[in-house]
DNA sequence: TCAGTCTAAGTGTGATCACAGAAAGCAGCA
DNA sequence: TGCTGCTTTCTGTGATCACACTTAGACTGA
């Protein structure tokens, strides 16, 4: 979980390794790859235009990250989420989430939160726009979302949402991209707001609220997608 | 973070890399690998009496897991942690940790309370017996937590969790064998008495402040230890 | 005795080969 | 048409080799 592309700032990996585990975890929660969509070494490698190696070590740290699943078959795919596993991912997020949330309201520097104000303008522009990008929309949330983040000045706990993020993207954006319409139905844009003036007034538990009525939202949109089984 | 050695129940991995893996978490938080250690993937293969390949994969993973640390001279070796480094790291365990034991009060089955109760009896035990096992001991403060987190029914949690306590093994344990007298000095057999009564009425705020209370007293121990600097 | 150089061993990373096992495609029979 | 059995391909895993780079150490020179 060196280098996540959900952080915030990135910076281009030396390894060759590290360069195709970016660029799978960039496909991952950007939902082209959809959850149980089978992935082999070698075809990725050729698309890639690596060997099987690199890919070798960047599917190997997604398994352990839990983003990619091993059957007892040896075959590797995406992961295909369960309805109780999605729940149990939603309150891990929500106490997580939220108290970096809530500890980013106490911490911000000015600079965090010009950073804030930008991506939260960003996402809710997409929202009322006629001509709305999925694509844009989302990234703009999870800018949001990892700005935040960021104020709360604890890296190590950054690292660990950018894993639960590895874990959520592919229902997340998989789902987004069959019902754009209902981007804002959680309203995630009224969440923000309250999140963002949270912040900016220091109030620690109302910053947390938001944030864990803001992933309830969109746990509610996703249960209601029918994607999840079980 | 498939099978961390300090989850409580673990099957023996298949695949050799997994073996590993394993056998450097356990070298890891025993303190066999202390802090600044340099490790090499030939020589580790040798001793292990495998190839270079596992071990080039389990380290790969520790790295990603920030256990290992790998220098711009591609030099890989266990993070000499800053003091700054550990107090983040208390502050996001005391959080992720004293949620996870206010779950464990709210959710808890009856073999779960059996098995909590047992690891307090034994780590007890060795905190008043006279011919103490430092190893013994810091392996029944290991099961013990791991057994409230186990109860909180929260997987994703648990991996997380093992996740930082495998940055915190190496200095906890190193530093434990240069002072096993002080291992109850932070107070520990009180507040895991105090987490296990929360746990049996129920009651999760109590839980939360026991846990939280027991970290700070380990982290305090520590700090007091000089092994940290900057 | 000390500084400088230069060689040799060791480092991680990437590529290629070898192997056991699982799918998948396809022919042949009922 | 539908099922069985074989064969070919493809899978992940482990081992080995190649390469660029760093580092430790001995050796030479002053």
């Amino acid at each position: 979980m060196t280098d996540n592309v959900v952080d915030v700032e990135r910076a281009k990996p030396v390894t060759l390794g590290g360069q195709v585990y970016a660029e799978l975890c960039d496909r991952l929660i950007g939902g082209e790859l959809p959850p149980g969509e089978k992935v082999s070494l070698r075809s990725l490698a050729e698309a890639l235009g690596t060997s099987v190696m690199p890919v070798r070590e960047a599917v190997s740290r997604l398994v352990a990250d839990g983003a990619l699943t091993v059957s007892p078959n040896r075959a590797i795919s995406v992961p295909i989420m369960t309805l109780s596993a999605y729940q149990e991912l939603t309150t891990v997020r929500m106490a997580i989430e939220g108290f970096a949330a809530e500890r980013a309201a106490l911490h911000r520097t000015p600079s965090d939160l010009t950073l804030i104000r930008r991506y939260d303008a960003a996402f809710r522009h997409q929202c009322v726009t006629e001509t709305r990008d999925t694509a844009v929309a989302m990234r703009a949330n999870r800018d949001f979302h990892f700005a935040v983040y960021a104020a709360a000045g604890l890296p190590s706990l950054m690292k660990i949402i950018s894993g639960l993020w590895l874990k959520i993207g592919p229902l997340l954006n998989f789902d987004m991209r069959f019902s754009p319409e209902r981007l804002s139905l959680g309203g995630a844009e009224a969440h923000h707001g309250r999140c963002l003036e949270a912040i900016i007034a220091r109030d620690g538990p109302a910053a947390r609220a938001a944030m864990t009525g803001d992933i309830a939202g969109t746990a509610a949109f996703i249960a209601t997608s029918g994607q999840l089984h079980d």
